[in-house]
DNA sequence: AAAGTCGGCAAACAGTTGTTTACTGAATGG
DNA sequence: CCATTCAGTAAACAACTGTTTGCCGACTTT
């Protein structure tokens, strides 16, 4: 993070010699030092707990001074519910994608697979931190996340395909299909996180599977 | 874990006044403070990961000298080991106890929840444990976790009441569907264990909801 | 061009950590 | 009863931790 040195680089091209520091330069790097900061606590976090992370750790991840983090966050778990909010955002994204186009239970089916792994590919890190910290040490990180996880079912049984198979269902009944629904996805991305290509074959097939059960119990089912 | 002290107490009923040291008196000593040391790190472990134990800090809450733990354990990681090892094996008598008698799908519900429900409150702090660890941030402890849990689903497959209702099934689908069953208890138990009585009764109602529309769903299945 | 803001740094602070050392005294076995 | 074993101890070790301090120099505003 040594935005100063600047040692006297490729003379050549005066086109911007020492451009006149259009405004906003600075809240630019402070930004992508933070950022750095964020990224170093993620690629900590593959192998550690948010609970066992500390400052200086970070900091030389970042390739900062120890000073230096206390002009971002106050605190790390200041950090940890950023990386929280960020995790959380983006699976909700997620979720939104896989409901936004409506079809049939099989069509919905292989659709989740394969927006759940594309997520995972594209957030390996942040879906670790969730599963990691769900039921890690941070009791308020648990709650946030439990929160959110609450509202992503409500989401689901509001949803177009499901409303139409609980149609006359008692709310309890169809609050438990949701939270069935989410479990298991979220699960499935985390098991997906730390398998090889092969055996997230092997997941994939086995989550079709297990959500076309629950979606042929869900088309039997009598609330008795 | 001062066996040491002694003041010269209750100088009445001379039958064991300097009881003759029978053997084993030492091994059961040193069982005893290493019972201690696992049972303070159980207790440590209830608002921390295991990844962020310390050395001293268990011999703190164990009431010893830092140094007295190298006389247990080499490692803080073999004392994880052997927490591990106890809390899968008491999960499993949970499993065995689910499965030991047979009867009704009705019953076989209500009896599961009732006997997670029991191993909860005998256990909970082993199984906060495992809920931890089973995503934490020791690549070796996960491991162990995944591996006994197959062995779980397995036995589970085996099992009569599910064998009844799985004939002629293929292989895969059998086994996706003991596997959804050992993730559903398995969640049901870390859901339990930081919830309120209140929200335990909704947690158990929703879960018997959820275990009986996985068995309808099975009951309904048609492997196409 | 001068004055001010502020992100990042080096250094220092008092505590903490894991682990080893030599030791003590009770349990053990002849 | 005497010699041996050995669980637990106190003290010391270097290495590490979170956080504060004063400072510098590049960005920003006037």
């Amino acid at each position: 993070m040594n935005h100063t040195s600047h040692p006297s680089g490729t003379p050549t091209v005066p086109a911007a010699p020492a451009a006149p520091t259009a405004p906003g330069v600075r809240q630019a790097q402070k930004q992508q030092t933070r950022r750095a900061l964020l990224d170093a606590a993620l690629g900590l976090l593959e192998q550690q707990n948010l609970s066992g992370l500390g400052v200086r750790e970070v900091t030389r991840a970042a390739g900062m001074s120890p000073a230096g983090f206390y002009r971002h966050f106050p605190d790390l778990s200041a950090l940890g519910v950023v990386l929280v909010e960020e995790s959380l955002a983006n699976l909700h994204d997620m979720f939104r994608a896989v409901f936004a186009e409506s079809g049939g239970a099989e069509q919905l089916i292989d659709r989740a697979v394969e927006v759940i792994a594309a997520h995972v590919r594209e957030h390996r890190a942040h879906v670790r931190f969730l599963a990691r910290e769900r039921h890690g040490g941070v009791r308020e990180v648990r709650g946030a996340i439990a929160a959110e996880l609450r509202s992503f079912a409500e989401e689901v049984a509001a949803a177009p395909a499901v409303r139409q198979v609980t149609e006359g269902w008692p709310a309890e009944d169809v609050r438990m299909l949701a939270e069935l629904y989410v479990d298991r996805m979220v699960s499935t991305a985390a098991a997906f996180v730390e398998a090889s290509p092969e055996e997230g074959e092997r997941i994939a097939r086995t989550v079709r599977l297990q959500l076309r059960l629950i979606s042929t119990g869900s088309r039997h089912w009598n609330g008795s």
